[in-house]
RNA sequence: GCCGGAAUAGCUCAAUUGGUAGAGCAACUGACUUGUAAUCAGUAGGUUGUGGGUUCAAGUCCUAUUUCCGGCACCA
């Protein structure tokens, strides 16, 4: 999908959009004031105070009929420049204008604004030089947003909307929207019954099914295999836990109002675990360690419990329950470099597996103006951020580095994916903590014979393996390679009388092997039963005959694909077994 | 949590200004016995998310509530 803020002219022609759809909103709600629209990269929004009005989606039509007439209007697009003080005049009735003209730095700043017919707005620019150029434009969606995006303040209406140069671009990104709606992993799980939520079991809580579950585990085997070899101890560790556990890692203090509510049993709190790093330093503190044990990697698939905001809840992408594929990683500080790279291999060697390409990594620093999030020892962030960046460096990573977006116990590597619909989200992590170890008091003896505090590394390479699946299931669009697939083979007999047997032959020489075989012997007809296949998008489906039977042979049809082939059985067999070997 | 929208058969949707809840697919039954994306006929399927209210009459109007959807905020 194109990224509107990536191509220059776009960007100049949906900047000068939202000034448009702007002008159109005064032109029909008198009493609007406008806070900013800038480009995004899905086109332009607007954050609007429209006082008592409401505008809803059903409003947006007669919003887009008055841009159409102020473009044909043609009116230019003209700059002016002016002093601080006389651009605090020119918009003295707008608190929200004198917001942002104030917080302007110096006073002999110039600042512009652009007139385009009865409206002018304060603006940097550039813009098109007049209105008619904004003629293929698309108002797409209204929602509430915070002014200046913190939620302790009121909210603004903001539109979404987009412009093309052209009217077929317009078209091609309608449908490509279109498109995404039909890969998302709710529609598309739904579908193929991969899972399904009920309100009786609750929100945010979805259920996997049997094919769901198959991929899950799947998906579960590969990474605790990867991990295995690469040294992994794998640990299982309750799903609730003490709350001084989460007092002692600061984990209370920073999410308490985004974990299911205590509970009092005879006399102690618990919660439900939202994370397991306690657990696994009280698994490292269960004995004294030599600098000759580490790196320790401790991992587990575990069941964590966070209270999401009602309006986070998404699919299998965020829930009140969800798996972490996570492990803990305890180093000297001189093994940092090698084990992040280590977790950095693992993350891509996997997504090459998994044909992931459409990623991109972010270094998250913390906000050193935020003292209430992060911990208080700038020493110690200097030393993590720069020891990550180097590593980054070295490795040759592309990265943006993002202000803010750190653990409250370290900087983090997050691997971050855009889903069909909505949000881009962090698929995988590595994080970096000087932090936690010290709180638990961890220690390892050193090569002097001194007690030192080992460095952690969290990471997750599914950052959980529901939103992993999540992720996948849009990347396939519900055709998994074979080796994920629900099932893998579906036998259909052409004719019930004279092919089940043989058929039947088939179905148990490859459930004997362990492949997810399915024997359709409904009787219905075969283009029918081809279908079904198809929809549900079964890697293989095999057309069982005379012709087969009396050569014993099997003709198969890849999905996907249009023609059939015909190979002898154990020719089949091989191939099916590479292909689940390569995981194609 | 906040702003807005939605909820009708298992699924996708229809039902005029308030006036007898309907269709396709799926399911079930029967016939057909099939060579690569939908064989034909029949049957059954609903307290219109839930609770209150207005009305002679509510899927439709009002109200509360739950869940879902689109964003915002949050994301250890």
């Amino acid at each position: 999908m194109i990224n509107i803020k990536e191509h220059e002219n776009l960007s100049i022609l949906n900047h000068s959009c939202a000034h448009l759809l702007a002008q159109a909103v005064k032109h029909l709600y008198p009493n609007a004031k406008f806070w900013v629209g800038p480009v995004i990269e899905d086109g332009f929004y607007y954050d609007i105070d429209l006082g008592d009005n409401s505008i809803t989606e059903d409003d947006l039509p007669a919003i887009e009929r008055e841009m159409k007439k102020i473009s044909k209007d043609g009116k230019r697009i003209v700059r002016h420049e002016l002093s601080k003080e006389e651009a605090l005049e020119m918009f003295k009735d707008d608190e929200y204008k004198i917001d942002l003209i104030s917080r302007m730095d110096e006073e002999n700043t110039v600042i512009s604004c652009y007139s385009q017919g009865d409206f002018t707005d304060l603006c940097r620019g550039p813009h098109v030089d007049t209105v008619k150029e904004l003629k293929h434009f698309k108002l797409l969606k209204v929602s509430g947003a915070y002014f200046k995006g913190d939620s302790k303040n009121k909210m603004l209406q903001r539109i979404y909307g987009i412009c093309f140069e052209t009217a077929e671009d317009l078209e091609a990104h309608l449908k490509e929207l279109e498109e995404a709606k039909e890969r998302d992993h709710r529609k598309i799980g739904a579908y193929l019954e991969l899972f399904m939520a009920d309100d009786l079991v609750g929100r945010g809580l979805p259920m996997l099914l049997p094919n769901g579950y198959i991929i899950w585990q799947q998906l579960e085997n590969y990474i605790k295999d990867k991990e295995r070899k690469l040294g992994y101890l794998h640990v299982m560790t309750p799903c609730v836990g003490n709350v001084e556990l989460y007092k002692t890692s600061g984990h209370w203090d920073h999410y308490k109002e985004n974990m299911f509510p205590v509970m009092e049993v005879d006399g102690e709190s618990f919660v439900l675990r939202p994370m397991n790093c306690p657990h696994h330093m009280m698994i490292y503190a269960n004995k004294l360690h030599s600098y000759k044990d580490l790196p320790i990697r401790i991992g587990e698939i575990a069941h964590d419990f966070r209270y999401e905001a009602s309006g986070a809840v998404k699919g299998l992408e965020r829930g009140r329950h969800f798996c972490q594929n996570d492990a803990h990683l305890f180093v000297t500080p001189e093994q940092i470099k090698d084990e992040f790279k280590k977790v950095v291999d693992l993350i891509f060697d996997s997504y090459k597996d998994f044909k992931i390409e459409d990623y991109h990594c972010v270094l998250s620093l913390r906000d050193p103006l935020d003292k209430e999030k992060y911990y208080p020892d700038d020493e110690m962030w200097n030393k993590a951020e720069n020891e990550l960046r180097e590593v980054l460096n070295s490795l040759n990573i592309e990265y943006t580095e993002e202000i803010g977006e750190a653990a409250f116990y370290g900087p983090k590597l997050d691997v971050n994916v855009k889903p069909a619909v909505g949000n881009e989200y962090t698929l995988s992590t590595c994080q970096l903590d000087f932090c936690l170890p010290a709180k638990f008091d961890l220690k390892y003896v050193d090569r002097d014979g001194i007690k030192k505090t080992p460095v952690v590394l969290h990471r997750a390479v599914f950052g959980s393996i529901d939103r992993f699946m999540a992720y996948l299931i849009e990347r396939y669009k519900g055709a998994f390679p074979t080796w994920l697939a629900p099932v893998q083979v579906n036998i259909i007999p052409v004719n019930q009388e004279y092919h089940l047997e043989y058929a039947s032959e088939l179905y148990e020489l490859l459930d004997n092997q362990g492949y997810r075989v399915e024997l359709d012997s409904r009787d219905e007809k075969l283009s029918y039963k081809m279908r079904e296949s198809q929809t549900k998008k079964i890697p293989f489906t095999l057309i069982i005959g005379d012709k087969e039977r009396e050569n014993n042979t099997i003709s198969y049809r890849k999905f996907g694909e249009q023609e059939t082939n015909t190979l002898e059985n154990q020719e089949f067999m091989d191939m099916l077994k590479q292909i689940i070997e390569n995981k194609e």
